[in-house]
DNA sequence: AATCTTTACTTGTACATACAAGTTTCTATG
DNA sequence: CATAGAAACTTGTATGTACAAGTAAAGATT
């Protein structure tokens, strides 16, 4: 969990005080001087905590004022790169709906799999995601076998598949992309989210870049945003 | 047009040259050093604008690599704060579907406006936006009019609300807050979307940040996703 | 020919410093 | 008392330097 670099560091620290109500909405978090003393960094590396804070959402930066916590809804922010379990701050939990499997790569997707990738075998498993007792999101994804060995004799990693990479098979999630539609429900998506069949879901394809150049993630969401919009936030950094 | 900070150049240079067809996507860009011999920076400086670049979604770097031209897609990329028109590449038509007029601040809404605002006057104007002859957008938008004089006045610069904020008003976008819904349509936006009535769309309420502080834009949009999705990109710059 | 090592590149992190520019507060002046 | 201005903060931009670490190609060894 500890990040290597001071940023991260300082940056972790922050979010910590943030989430524990250290910091109330509206707040300053302490200057970049006041940073660099209590750290024992230079004013570039603070910064540079800071700017991700402001990437992650966490703060707005106001020349000549300083870094004040934004506030934070109650939606699934997820058009990050940050995984379900950690956006969601409530009880959270995922249901395994078909456990991971070998698969062939299906055809109808927004992202095209590389060559490298479809001469591999491919590993398919789809989760629901319920906040409480209320089903929000159903996930399916997929992901090319060859850089995860036995990752279908062994459980997740506290539950999170992001961990999982991390912990076991030294994969960072770096990026994403995504396409987001509004599509009707089919039958299964329908039943498995507790909507009537088509009726308007969120449907969201997203290709995950990693730490390993060429190998990616793939996933197909459907989400139920009658309680839980999605959410997102940008600051542009300038 | 012309940015002002040394870096906001470089990254607007190597924009332009991307967008018109020098760099090929998975082309590498030139290296950090070579950019700031070319442009007689620093490589801070270089890098702050390579990192700009990589936060649109322009291009992906890699360690020990380089920076990598990233693919372009068919997508609306409104998720960032860049306008409709300046995302969406090709032929963009707007329709004013009602022109800016005095309003009241309206209730339903995702985003509460803050005190400061509601004792102003509101001003509304809705647009509708077409990729080549297909609608694909429907746009509200809402923001307080005791910033703008003589905002109804005049008409927009060069069609855009944005430039017009920014040029007439000195008032920048900084930053957007999104939540995102999958609805259906009701008739007057079937209508003007040209889908059939109840089927699903995109909602997106949006609160805008400006350069002003605790001045905001508000807009909600309707979008048809059937032939232009909406499209993210979510570089971390780790 | 195949493999390991070196070398020359690339980006990532971190230091130290300087000045510009926006915000707030205190102070002297009217 | 009110106002203008100075001072003391804040963040933003930029230069210059150093070393770490990943990548790729040339070269040496087996």
């Amino acid at each position: 969990m500890e990040k290597s670099t001071r940023y991260g560091q300082i940056q972790e620290d922050l979010k910590k005080k943030i989430q524990q109500g250290s910091y109330e909405v509206g707040d300053l978090l302490p200057s970049e001087n006041e940073l660099c003393a209590a750290y024992h960094v230079t004013r570039t590396t603070a910064r540079k905590a800071l700017q991700e804070l402001q990437n992650e959402g966490y703060i707005t930066r106001q020349h000549g004022k300083g870094s004040i916590v934004s506030e934070r809804r109650n939606t699934l922010g997820l058009l990050t790169v940050r995984g379900f379990s950690e956006t969601v701050g409530h009880e959270v939990r995922n249901v395994m709906i078909s456990k991971p499997s070998i698969h062939d790569w299906s055809r109808d997707f927004s992202f095209s799999p590389s060559e490298k990738e479809v001469v591999s075998k491919c590993i398919h498993f789809s989760r629901l995601r319920c906040v409480g007792t209320t089903p929000v999101m159903l996930e399916e994804s997929w992901l090319a076998a060859d850089c995860v060995p036995s990752f279908m004799e062994q459980e997740f990693v506290d539950g999170s598949f992001f961990k999982t990479l991390s912990k076991r098979y030294m994969i960072e999630i770096t990026g994403s992309e995504q396409e987001i539609r509004a599509v009707r429900a089919d039958e299964n998506v329908g039943i498995l989210l507790h909507v009537a069949a088509k009726s308007p879901v969120l449907y969201i394809a997203v290709r995950y870049t990693t730490s390993l150049p060429g190998y990616y993630v793939y996933s197909k969401l459907y989400c139920n945003t009658d309680k839980y919009p999605i959410g997102n936030v940008y600051s542009s950094p300038k």
